[in-house]
DNA sequence: CTAGACTGTTTCAAGTGTGAAACACGATGA
DNA sequence: TCATCGTGTTTCACACTTGAAACAGTCTAG
Protein backbone atom coordinates (compact mmCIF):
# COMPACT_ATOMS: atom_id res chain seq x y z
CA UNK A 1 0.00 0.00 0.00
CA UNK A 2 1.55 3.22 -0.93
CA UNK A 3 0.49 6.38 1.03
CA UNK A 4 1.13 9.07 -1.23
CA UNK A 5 -1.47 11.44 -1.84
CA UNK A 6 -4.45 10.33 -4.16
CA UNK A 7 -5.56 11.60 -7.06
CA UNK A 8 -8.85 12.45 -7.62
CA UNK A 9 -8.42 10.58 -10.90
CA UNK A 10 -8.08 7.36 -8.39
CA UNK A 11 -10.88 8.04 -6.64
CA UNK A 12 -13.36 8.49 -9.17
CA UNK A 13 -12.39 5.16 -11.20
CA UNK A 14 -13.13 3.81 -7.90
CA UNK A 15 -16.70 4.87 -8.43
CA UNK A 16 -16.73 3.45 -11.41
CA UNK A 17 -14.81 0.40 -10.36
CA UNK A 18 -17.75 -0.64 -7.75
CA UNK A 19 -20.24 -0.16 -10.51
CA UNK A 20 -18.86 -3.06 -12.10
CA UNK A 21 -18.54 -5.29 -9.36
CA UNK A 22 -22.31 -4.21 -8.45
CA UNK A 23 -23.30 -5.34 -12.51
CA UNK A 24 -20.87 -8.78 -11.74
CA UNK A 25 -22.40 -9.22 -7.99
CA UNK A 26 -25.41 -9.13 -9.77
CA UNK A 27 -24.84 -11.67 -12.16
CA UNK A 28 -23.70 -14.10 -9.13
CA UNK A 29 -19.75 -13.90 -10.16
CA UNK A 30 -17.88 -14.12 -6.73
CA UNK A 31 -14.66 -13.53 -7.82
CA UNK A 32 -12.67 -11.36 -10.42
CA UNK A 33 -9.26 -10.92 -11.75
CA UNK A 34 -8.27 -7.10 -12.90
CA UNK A 35 -7.57 -8.35 -16.56
CA UNK A 36 -11.07 -9.84 -16.83
CA UNK A 37 -12.68 -7.04 -15.29
CA UNK A 38 -10.32 -4.51 -17.68
CA UNK A 39 -11.51 -6.47 -20.53
CA UNK A 40 -15.26 -6.68 -20.17
CA UNK A 41 -15.47 -2.96 -19.15
CA UNK A 42 -13.13 -1.46 -21.20
CA UNK A 43 -10.72 -0.59 -18.91
CA UNK A 44 -6.96 -0.96 -18.28
CA UNK A 45 -5.60 -3.80 -15.96
CA UNK A 46 -2.32 -2.18 -14.86
CA UNK A 47 -4.11 0.79 -13.58
CA UNK A 48 -7.21 -1.27 -11.67
CA UNK A 49 -4.25 -2.74 -9.83
CA UNK A 50 -2.32 0.34 -9.18
CA UNK A 51 -5.63 2.24 -7.90
CA UNK A 52 -6.73 -0.77 -5.62
CA UNK A 53 -2.97 -0.85 -4.54
CA UNK A 54 -3.17 2.34 -3.26
CA UNK A 55 -5.74 1.49 -0.25
CA UNK A 56 -4.78 -1.79 0.93
CA UNK A 57 -3.80 -5.61 -0.56
CA UNK A 58 -7.27 -6.41 -1.54
CA UNK A 59 -6.56 -9.10 -4.44
CA UNK A 60 -5.33 -12.51 -3.93
CA UNK A 61 -2.33 -13.64 -6.28
CA UNK A 62 -3.52 -16.41 -7.90
CA UNK A 63 -6.75 -15.90 -7.80
CA UNK A 64 -7.82 -12.05 -8.25
CA UNK A 65 -10.25 -10.06 -6.21
CA UNK A 66 -13.14 -11.58 -4.25
CA UNK A 67 -16.11 -9.69 -5.79
CA UNK A 68 -17.99 -9.18 -2.52
CA UNK A 69 -15.20 -8.23 -0.50
CA UNK A 70 -13.95 -5.98 -2.90
CA UNK A 71 -16.92 -4.03 -2.86
CA UNK A 72 -16.92 -3.80 0.55
CA UNK A 73 -13.93 -2.38 0.64
CA UNK A 74 -14.63 0.24 -2.25
CA UNK A 75 -17.87 1.19 -0.51
CA UNK A 76 -16.13 1.74 3.04
CA UNK A 77 -12.86 3.66 1.45
CA UNK A 78 -15.53 6.49 -0.65
CA UNK A 79 -17.50 6.80 2.86
CA UNK A 80 -20.44 5.00 1.10
CA UNK A 81 -21.41 2.55 4.13
CA UNK A 82 -23.03 5.35 5.96
CA UNK A 83 -25.43 8.39 4.71
CA UNK A 84 -24.86 11.72 3.79
CA UNK A 85 -27.45 14.31 4.75
CA UNK A 86 -27.68 16.83 1.86
CA UNK A 87 -29.00 20.59 1.88
CA UNK A 88 -29.85 22.17 -1.30
CA UNK A 89 -29.42 25.63 -1.40
CA UNK A 90 -31.38 27.61 -4.08
CA UNK A 91 -35.65 26.46 -4.69
CA UNK A 92 -35.68 27.35 -8.17
CA UNK A 93 -36.22 24.67 -10.56
CA UNK A 94 -32.59 23.22 -10.56
CA UNK A 95 -33.10 22.82 -6.71
CA UNK A 96 -36.23 21.36 -6.98
CA UNK A 97 -35.31 18.86 -9.64
CA UNK A 98 -32.19 17.78 -8.22
CA UNK A 99 -34.52 17.43 -4.83
CA UNK A 100 -36.23 14.79 -6.53
CA UNK A 101 -33.48 13.56 -8.18
CA UNK A 102 -32.82 10.00 -7.57
CA UNK A 103 -29.41 10.00 -8.40
CA UNK A 104 -29.01 11.14 -4.54
CA UNK A 105 -31.23 8.63 -2.68
CA UNK A 106 -29.89 6.02 -4.96
CA UNK A 107 -26.22 6.34 -3.40
CA UNK A 108 -26.82 6.89 0.10
CA UNK A 109 -27.38 10.64 -0.22
CA UNK A 110 -30.59 12.02 1.34
CA UNK A 111 -31.95 15.71 0.49
CA UNK A 112 -32.84 16.53 4.27
CA UNK A 113 -33.09 20.67 3.54
CA UNK A 114 -34.07 22.89 1.32
CA UNK A 115 -33.07 26.83 1.51
CA UNK A 116 -34.03 29.94 -0.04
CA UNK A 117 -34.27 33.39 0.98
CA UNK A 118 -37.16 34.08 -0.95
CA UNK A 119 -39.86 34.89 1.86
CA UNK A 120 -42.38 32.98 -0.81
CA UNK A 121 -41.14 29.56 -0.95
CA UNK A 122 -39.96 29.79 2.57
CA UNK A 123 -42.12 27.25 4.61
CA UNK A 124 -43.04 25.18 0.98
CA UNK A 125 -42.58 21.72 0.91
CA UNK A 126 -41.10 20.00 -2.41
CA UNK A 127 -42.02 16.47 -1.73
CA UNK A 128 -41.28 16.11 1.72
CA UNK A 129 -38.33 18.20 1.95
CA UNK A 130 -38.95 21.76 3.83
CA UNK A 131 -37.65 24.95 2.24
CA UNK A 132 -36.00 26.97 5.01
CA UNK A 133 -34.68 30.43 5.39
CA UNK A 134 -30.90 30.94 4.01
CA UNK A 135 -30.16 32.93 6.87
CA UNK A 136 -31.22 30.16 9.64
CA UNK A 137 -28.94 27.58 7.83
CA UNK A 138 -26.29 27.51 10.55
CA UNK A 139 -28.52 26.32 12.75
CA UNK A 140 -31.08 24.42 10.63
CA UNK A 141 -27.97 22.15 9.47
CA UNK A 142 -26.68 21.43 12.94
CA UNK A 143 -29.91 20.40 13.80
CA UNK A 144 -30.64 17.93 10.76
CA UNK A 145 -27.11 16.54 10.92
CA UNK A 146 -26.37 18.02 7.27
CA UNK A 147 -22.74 17.19 5.78
CA UNK A 148 -23.39 18.10 2.57
CA UNK A 149 -24.21 20.92 0.51
CA UNK A 150 -25.14 21.76 -3.26
CA UNK A 151 -24.86 25.18 -4.49
CA UNK A 152 -27.86 26.23 -6.74
CA UNK A 153 -28.92 29.76 -6.99
CA UNK A 154 -27.55 32.01 -9.57
CA UNK A 155 -23.88 32.69 -10.25
CA UNK A 156 -23.92 36.38 -8.66
CA UNK A 157 -25.06 34.81 -5.27
CA UNK A 158 -22.99 31.71 -5.52
CA UNK A 159 -19.95 32.82 -3.90
CA UNK A 160 -21.57 34.74 -0.93
CA UNK A 161 -23.67 31.52 -0.52
CA UNK A 162 -20.74 29.21 -0.24
CA UNK A 163 -19.44 31.60 2.44
CA UNK A 164 -22.29 31.29 4.75
CA UNK A 165 -21.67 27.00 3.91
CA UNK A 166 -18.05 26.90 4.64
CA UNK A 167 -18.84 29.08 7.61
CA UNK A 168 -21.19 26.90 9.18
CA UNK A 169 -18.50 23.54 8.85
CA UNK A 170 -19.82 21.82 5.93
CA UNK A 171 -16.47 20.49 4.38
CA UNK A 172 -18.09 18.90 0.77
CA UNK A 173 -20.01 21.11 -1.61
CA UNK A 174 -21.17 20.63 -5.08
CA UNK A 175 -21.84 23.54 -6.96
CA UNK A 176 -23.88 24.29 -10.14
CA UNK A 177 -23.46 28.07 -10.75
CA UNK A 178 -21.52 28.48 -13.50
CA UNK A 179 -18.78 30.62 -11.88
CA UNK A 180 -15.64 30.26 -10.38
CA UNK A 181 -15.50 30.03 -6.40
CA UNK A 182 -12.90 31.31 -4.20
CA UNK A 183 -12.46 28.99 -1.27
CA UNK A 184 -10.39 27.67 1.44
CA UNK A 185 -8.66 24.67 1.11
CA UNK A 186 -10.03 22.44 4.03
CA UNK A 187 -13.89 22.07 2.22
CA UNK A 188 -14.21 20.63 -0.85
CA UNK A 189 -15.92 21.98 -3.81
CA UNK A 190 -16.44 20.09 -7.14
CA UNK A 191 -18.29 22.80 -9.57
CA UNK A 192 -20.47 21.01 -12.34
CA UNK A 193 -20.72 23.40 -15.05
CA UNK A 194 -23.64 22.78 -17.35
CA UNK A 195 -23.06 26.06 -19.27
CA UNK A 196 -19.73 25.17 -20.29
CA UNK A 197 -20.06 21.66 -21.34
CA UNK A 198 -23.73 23.03 -23.61
CA UNK A 199 -20.70 25.27 -25.41
CA UNK A 200 -18.52 23.19 -25.74
CA UNK A 201 -21.07 21.45 -27.73
CA UNK A 202 -22.07 24.04 -29.55
CA UNK A 203 -17.92 24.59 -30.24
CA UNK A 204 -17.52 21.14 -31.77
CA UNK A 205 -20.94 21.18 -33.90
CA UNK A 206 -19.81 25.01 -34.60
CA UNK A 207 -16.22 23.98 -35.96
CA UNK A 208 -14.90 24.10 -39.56
CA UNK A 209 -13.73 20.60 -40.26
CA UNK A 210 -15.97 17.96 -38.01
CA UNK A 211 -12.77 15.46 -37.91
CA UNK B 1 -3.09 32.11 -35.73
CA UNK B 2 -2.07 28.38 -35.22
CA UNK B 3 -3.50 25.72 -37.14
CA UNK B 4 -3.34 22.60 -34.88
CA UNK B 5 -5.98 20.59 -33.22
CA UNK B 6 -7.66 22.50 -30.19
CA UNK B 7 -8.11 21.22 -26.80
CA UNK B 8 -11.18 20.87 -25.26
CA UNK B 9 -9.44 22.81 -22.11
CA UNK B 10 -9.00 25.89 -24.38
CA UNK B 11 -12.79 25.94 -25.38
CA UNK B 12 -13.93 25.47 -22.07
CA UNK B 13 -11.91 28.49 -21.36
CA UNK B 14 -13.22 30.26 -24.07
CA UNK B 15 -16.62 30.14 -22.25
CA UNK B 16 -15.30 31.63 -19.06
CA UNK B 17 -13.66 34.29 -21.11
CA UNK B 18 -16.97 35.05 -22.58
CA UNK B 19 -18.81 35.22 -19.65
CA UNK B 20 -15.96 37.89 -18.25
CA UNK B 21 -16.35 39.91 -21.21
CA UNK B 22 -20.06 40.10 -20.92
CA UNK B 23 -19.15 41.47 -17.50
CA UNK B 24 -16.97 44.08 -18.17
CA UNK B 25 -19.16 44.97 -20.59
CA UNK B 26 -22.20 45.66 -18.56
CA UNK B 27 -19.87 47.70 -16.44
CA UNK B 28 -19.76 49.73 -19.69
CA UNK B 29 -15.40 48.66 -20.68
CA UNK B 30 -14.53 49.03 -24.11
CA UNK B 31 -11.00 47.08 -24.06
CA UNK B 32 -9.29 45.43 -22.02
CA UNK B 33 -5.51 43.75 -21.81
CA UNK B 34 -4.69 39.94 -21.29
CA UNK B 35 -3.06 41.12 -18.04
CA UNK B 36 -5.91 43.02 -16.33
CA UNK B 37 -8.23 40.43 -17.83
CA UNK B 38 -6.14 37.80 -15.87
CA UNK B 39 -6.17 40.22 -12.34
CA UNK B 40 -9.57 40.75 -12.84
CA UNK B 41 -10.94 37.01 -12.64
CA UNK B 42 -7.86 34.91 -11.58
CA UNK B 43 -6.65 33.75 -14.74
CA UNK B 44 -3.39 33.47 -16.36
CA UNK B 45 -2.85 35.98 -19.38
CA UNK B 46 -0.46 33.98 -21.20
CA UNK B 47 -2.68 31.70 -21.32
CA UNK B 48 -5.25 33.82 -22.19
CA UNK B 49 -3.39 34.95 -25.23
CA UNK B 50 -2.77 31.50 -26.28
CA UNK B 51 -5.76 30.65 -26.09
CA UNK B 52 -7.72 33.67 -28.27
CA UNK B 53 -4.18 33.52 -30.76
CA UNK B 54 -5.14 29.34 -31.77
CA UNK B 55 -8.47 31.40 -33.84
CA UNK B 56 -7.15 34.58 -35.35
CA UNK B 57 -5.42 37.82 -34.22
CA UNK B 58 -7.92 39.73 -31.92
CA UNK B 59 -5.82 41.82 -29.67
CA UNK B 60 -3.96 45.01 -31.05
CA UNK B 61 -0.66 45.62 -30.17
CA UNK B 62 -0.09 48.40 -27.42
CA UNK B 63 -3.85 48.24 -26.21
CA UNK B 64 -5.75 44.95 -26.02
CA UNK B 65 -8.69 43.29 -26.86
CA UNK B 66 -11.54 45.32 -27.84
CA UNK B 67 -14.61 43.60 -25.75
CA UNK B 68 -17.21 43.91 -28.18
CA UNK B 69 -15.38 42.31 -30.96
CA UNK B 70 -13.79 40.19 -28.56
CA UNK B 71 -17.37 39.01 -27.59
CA UNK B 72 -18.68 39.05 -30.79
CA UNK B 73 -15.41 36.43 -31.96
CA UNK B 74 -16.35 33.78 -29.19
CA UNK B 75 -19.65 33.72 -29.67
CA UNK B 76 -19.26 33.09 -33.44
CA UNK B 77 -16.30 30.48 -32.63
CA UNK B 78 -18.58 28.82 -30.02
CA UNK B 79 -21.21 28.62 -32.50
CA UNK B 80 -22.90 30.71 -29.79
CA UNK B 81 -24.39 33.16 -32.59
CA UNK B 82 -27.02 31.00 -33.42
CA UNK B 83 -29.86 28.90 -31.59
CA UNK B 84 -29.60 25.39 -30.84
CA UNK B 85 -33.03 22.92 -30.72
CA UNK B 86 -32.58 20.17 -28.15
CA UNK B 87 -34.14 17.14 -27.75
CA UNK B 88 -34.20 16.04 -24.42
CA UNK B 89 -34.73 11.50 -24.45
CA UNK B 90 -36.41 10.30 -20.63
CA UNK B 91 -39.40 12.26 -19.45
CA UNK B 92 -38.51 11.24 -15.84
CA UNK B 93 -37.20 13.80 -13.06
CA UNK B 94 -34.09 14.79 -14.30
CA UNK B 95 -35.14 14.93 -18.16
CA UNK B 96 -37.97 17.14 -16.92
CA UNK B 97 -36.09 19.07 -14.51
CA UNK B 98 -33.98 20.02 -17.81
CA UNK B 99 -36.43 21.21 -19.78
CA UNK B 100 -37.35 23.68 -16.92
CA UNK B 101 -33.86 24.60 -16.41
CA UNK B 102 -32.78 24.98 -20.23
CA UNK B 103 -36.10 26.31 -21.27
CA UNK B 104 -35.41 29.64 -19.10
CA UNK B 105 -31.81 29.51 -18.38
CA UNK B 106 -30.30 28.97 -21.27
CA UNK B 107 -30.70 31.27 -24.03
CA UNK B 108 -29.00 29.76 -26.95
CA UNK B 109 -30.58 26.63 -26.77
CA UNK B 110 -34.43 25.61 -26.76
CA UNK B 111 -35.82 22.58 -25.60
CA UNK B 112 -38.20 21.94 -28.84
CA UNK B 113 -38.49 17.95 -27.84
CA UNK B 114 -39.24 15.37 -25.01
CA UNK B 115 -38.63 11.54 -25.66
CA UNK B 116 -39.93 8.54 -23.85
CA UNK B 117 -40.87 5.10 -24.31
CA UNK B 118 -43.65 5.03 -21.29
CA UNK B 119 -46.81 4.91 -23.22
CA UNK B 120 -48.46 6.99 -20.63
CA UNK B 121 -46.43 9.73 -20.48
CA UNK B 122 -46.16 9.98 -24.36
CA UNK B 123 -48.34 13.07 -25.15
CA UNK B 124 -48.47 14.88 -22.21
CA UNK B 125 -46.42 17.92 -21.78
CA UNK B 126 -44.03 19.57 -19.93
CA UNK B 127 -44.48 23.13 -19.38
CA UNK B 128 -44.34 23.74 -23.70
CA UNK B 129 -42.93 21.41 -24.40
CA UNK B 130 -44.21 17.94 -25.61
CA UNK B 131 -43.21 14.47 -24.66
CA UNK B 132 -42.78 11.65 -28.28
CA UNK B 133 -42.78 8.50 -28.67
CA UNK B 134 -38.86 7.64 -28.86
CA UNK B 135 -39.96 5.53 -31.81
CA UNK B 136 -40.49 8.55 -33.82
CA UNK B 137 -36.92 9.95 -32.91
CA UNK B 138 -35.70 10.68 -36.33
CA UNK B 139 -38.82 11.69 -37.41
CA UNK B 140 -39.49 14.35 -35.02
CA UNK B 141 -36.20 15.42 -34.99
CA UNK B 142 -36.13 16.37 -38.53
CA UNK B 143 -39.32 18.17 -38.73
CA UNK B 144 -38.10 19.98 -35.39
CA UNK B 145 -34.41 20.98 -37.01
CA UNK B 146 -33.26 19.66 -33.56
CA UNK B 147 -29.31 19.81 -33.45
CA UNK B 148 -27.94 18.35 -29.86
CA UNK B 149 -29.63 15.61 -27.50
CA UNK B 150 -29.47 15.49 -24.06
CA UNK B 151 -29.54 11.08 -22.73
CA UNK B 152 -31.70 11.58 -19.23
CA UNK B 153 -32.44 8.11 -18.83
CA UNK B 154 -31.39 5.32 -16.65
CA UNK B 155 -27.82 3.98 -17.31
CA UNK B 156 -28.74 0.82 -18.69
CA UNK B 157 -31.09 2.19 -21.20
CA UNK B 158 -28.41 4.72 -22.22
CA UNK B 159 -26.33 3.08 -25.01
CA UNK B 160 -29.37 1.68 -27.01
CA UNK B 161 -30.38 5.00 -26.41
CA UNK B 162 -27.34 6.81 -27.79
CA UNK B 163 -26.93 4.36 -30.76
CA UNK B 164 -30.71 5.69 -31.91
CA UNK B 165 -29.61 9.08 -31.48
CA UNK B 166 -26.12 9.15 -33.59
CA UNK B 167 -28.65 6.66 -36.50
CA UNK B 168 -30.46 10.40 -36.81
CA UNK B 169 -27.50 12.44 -37.66
CA UNK B 170 -27.05 13.95 -34.10
CA UNK B 171 -23.85 15.07 -33.30
CA UNK B 172 -23.52 16.56 -30.15
CA UNK B 173 -24.78 14.80 -27.02
CA UNK B 174 -24.74 15.23 -23.76
CA UNK B 175 -24.97 12.41 -21.42
CA UNK B 176 -26.60 12.23 -17.86
CA UNK B 177 -26.73 8.67 -17.32
CA UNK B 178 -23.77 7.35 -15.08
CA UNK B 179 -22.30 5.01 -17.29
CA UNK B 180 -19.79 5.48 -20.25
CA UNK B 181 -20.76 4.76 -23.49
CA UNK B 182 -19.31 3.68 -26.82
CA UNK B 183 -19.56 5.60 -30.00
CA UNK B 184 -18.49 6.64 -33.66
CA UNK B 185 -15.76 9.45 -33.06
CA UNK B 186 -17.57 12.01 -35.64
CA UNK B 187 -20.16 12.46 -32.83
CA UNK B 188 -19.48 14.00 -29.83
CA UNK B 189 -20.82 13.27 -25.95
CA UNK B 190 -20.21 14.34 -22.91
CA UNK B 191 -21.05 12.51 -19.60
CA UNK B 192 -21.96 14.54 -16.79
CA UNK B 193 -21.65 11.95 -14.50
CA UNK B 194 -23.36 13.18 -11.13
CA UNK B 195 -22.69 9.99 -9.15
CA UNK B 196 -19.28 9.75 -9.97
CA UNK B 197 -19.07 14.24 -8.16
CA UNK B 198 -21.15 12.90 -5.67
CA UNK B 199 -19.17 9.77 -4.33
CA UNK B 200 -16.18 12.35 -4.50
CA UNK B 201 -17.26 14.66 -1.99
CA UNK B 202 -18.60 11.42 -0.06
CA UNK B 203 -14.85 9.96 -0.07
CA UNK B 204 -13.38 13.75 0.96
CA UNK B 205 -15.08 13.36 3.85
CA UNK B 206 -14.49 9.60 4.77
CA UNK B 207 -10.59 10.03 3.81
CA UNK B 208 -9.14 9.58 7.04
CA UNK B 209 -6.72 13.01 7.38
CA UNK B 210 -8.89 15.52 5.58
CA UNK B 211 -5.66 17.56 4.37
C1' DC C 1 5.22 -31.00 -6.55
C1' DT C 2 4.99 -28.27 -10.61
C1' DA C 3 3.04 -25.15 -13.84
C1' DG C 4 0.30 -21.47 -14.57
C1' DA C 5 -2.41 -17.53 -13.02
C1' DC C 6 -2.55 -13.16 -10.95
C1' DT C 7 -1.36 -9.47 -7.68
C1' DG C 8 1.69 -5.79 -5.85
C1' DT C 9 5.35 -2.92 -7.08
C1' DT C 10 8.72 -0.50 -9.63
C1' DT C 11 10.43 1.58 -13.68
C1' DC C 12 10.14 3.86 -18.01
C1' DA C 13 8.43 6.34 -22.08
C1' DA C 14 4.97 9.19 -24.07
C1' DG C 15 1.53 12.61 -24.13
C1' DT C 16 -0.60 16.69 -22.33
C1' DG C 17 -1.32 20.89 -19.95
C1' DT C 18 0.69 24.78 -17.43
C1' DG C 19 3.28 28.85 -16.38
C1' DA C 20 7.24 31.62 -17.08
C1' DA C 21 10.36 34.00 -20.00
C1' DA C 22 12.00 36.20 -24.05
C1' DC C 23 11.41 38.92 -28.09
C1' DA C 24 9.74 41.17 -32.37
C1' DC C 25 6.21 44.06 -33.83
C1' DG C 26 2.66 47.40 -33.74
C1' DA C 27 0.00 51.18 -31.40
C1' DT C 28 -0.24 55.06 -28.34
C1' DG C 29 1.10 59.22 -26.08
C1' DA C 30 4.23 62.77 -24.83
C1' DT D 1 11.01 60.96 -32.31
C1' DC D 2 11.07 57.91 -28.54
C1' DA D 3 9.51 55.35 -24.60
C1' DT D 4 5.93 52.45 -23.11
C1' DC D 5 2.45 49.16 -23.42
C1' DG D 6 0.61 44.83 -24.92
C1' DT D 7 -0.05 41.24 -28.39
C1' DG D 8 1.53 37.11 -31.00
C1' DT D 9 4.74 33.57 -30.90
C1' DT D 10 8.27 30.49 -29.52
C1' DT D 11 10.81 28.08 -26.17
C1' DC D 12 11.58 25.80 -21.94
C1' DA D 13 10.93 23.43 -17.57
C1' DC D 14 7.73 21.23 -14.63
C1' DA D 15 3.92 18.39 -13.24
C1' DC D 16 0.65 14.93 -13.98
C1' DT D 17 -1.44 10.95 -15.99
C1' DT D 18 -1.34 7.01 -18.63
C1' DG D 19 0.01 2.53 -20.41
C1' DA D 20 3.42 -0.86 -20.98
C1' DA D 21 6.81 -3.87 -19.25
C1' DA D 22 9.23 -6.53 -15.96
C1' DC D 23 9.50 -9.25 -11.87
C1' DA D 24 9.00 -11.35 -7.35
C1' DG D 25 5.75 -13.49 -4.49
C1' DT D 26 1.68 -16.28 -3.68
C1' DC D 27 -2.29 -18.99 -4.72
C1' DT D 28 -4.79 -22.87 -7.30
C1' DA D 29 -5.22 -26.84 -10.22
C1' DG D 30 -3.79 -31.03 -11.61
Amino acid sequence: MKTEKISELTTNRLSIYLRCLNELSAEGAKTISSGRLAKRFHLNSAQIRKDLACFGEFGVRGVGYYIADLKEQITKILGLDHKHRVAIIGAGRLGMALTDYYGFTQTNFEVAALFDADEEKIGSKVGKVKVFDLKNFERVIRKEDIDVAVIAVPAQFAQSVLETVAKSGIKAVMNFAPTPLRFADDIKVKTIDLTISLESLSYFLAKPQND
